[in-house]
DNA sequence: TCTATTATTGTATATTTATTCACTCCATTG
DNA sequence: CAATGGAGTGAATAAATATACAATAATAGA
């Protein structure tokens, strides 16, 4: 039941790399350690939301599409800045250091920027946990929580 | 050649209907006059960057990307880019040129994007005119236009 | 105007992706 | 401990999409 790494590890992968099919995923997935169908990949898509586009040159890859949402989505990410210290993790746990009183706030926020894949938080008053379903996927919520806050907006 | 007018109906229907399949846009082109064939639209969808996403109830329809902060004006800007090959002006007239059949829609446009300072426009095939009210005013639309012209275009 | 070049399109097809069906693996419940 | 039900998967297949190629239409240039 390698569902949930697989698609820790598809989502590092289409951010690492420009994949055109799902047949390229499946060989890097395998070369991971993965072994996978081209059906399991279609529904790893679906459910991840993954999608291929074209981008400007006129080539077709495998993007993660950016949040739709701007209006509530730009709130969020306006609270996460100003709430987050630092960001830390260790095995599949998260560890999001933010200003006093603002861990609650800016796990709302974290969950509404990152969604399903946390299986769950804690907030304290400056600390809040994030439990993730692998290390891997940890790792990458993390690499996505830095993006957040490097831009700022979307 | 009735590539643009089929676009800027396509953005239309995706933007108003829940479109799965390239087959159903198909049909709703032929009701519109537009008769096409699975392969055109598929590089529509290329060209437009429009793709097929995954919604959270699971099914599949096309959208455009990007369509959060001024979906209509977004719409406009691709429009125009497509549409207008290019600007000149003589005293307060600006004549636009755009491929052939493209006009009223590049009109329809400038409209949206100008708005209220445009006396009023005369669209033919392949060229518009733009009554403004002053020569100044023409230069200064004419500025933006082509700005409008750059930032669309990628 | 006429010719050369480029764009757009359809047909047919190849490629790619989604889904159906059957099976396994676990967890739950009677 | 069966029996039941649900999630995850692969194999095969259906469905959908992209593209090679040929034809036609548009555009530019002489």
């Amino acid at each position: 039941m390698m569902k949930y790494q697989r698609h820790a590890k598809i989502l590092e992968l289409i951010a690492n790399h420009d994949l055109t099919t799902q047949e390229e995923i499946i060989e890097l997935l395998r070369k991971e350690g993965f072994d996978s169908t081209q059906a399991t990949v279609s529904r790893d898509m679906k459910e991840l939301g993954l999608i291929k586009a074209a981008d400007s040159k006129g080539n077709y890859k495998y993007i993660q599409p950016k949040p739709a949402n701007s209006s509530s989505t730009t709130k969020h990410l306006l609270i996460l800045n100003q709430a987050v210290v630092g960001i830390s993790f260790a095995l599949h746990t998260i560890v999001i250091k933010t200003h006093a009183g603002m861990a609650q706030a800016a796990g709302a926020a974290i969950d509404h920027l990152v969604g399903g894949e946390i299986l769950g938080s804690i907030g304290g008053d400056d600390t809040l946990l994030l439990i993730c379903q692998s290390e891997e996927n940890a790792q990458n919520i993390v690499q996505r929580l830095k993006n957040f806050l490097k831009i700022g907006a979307d």
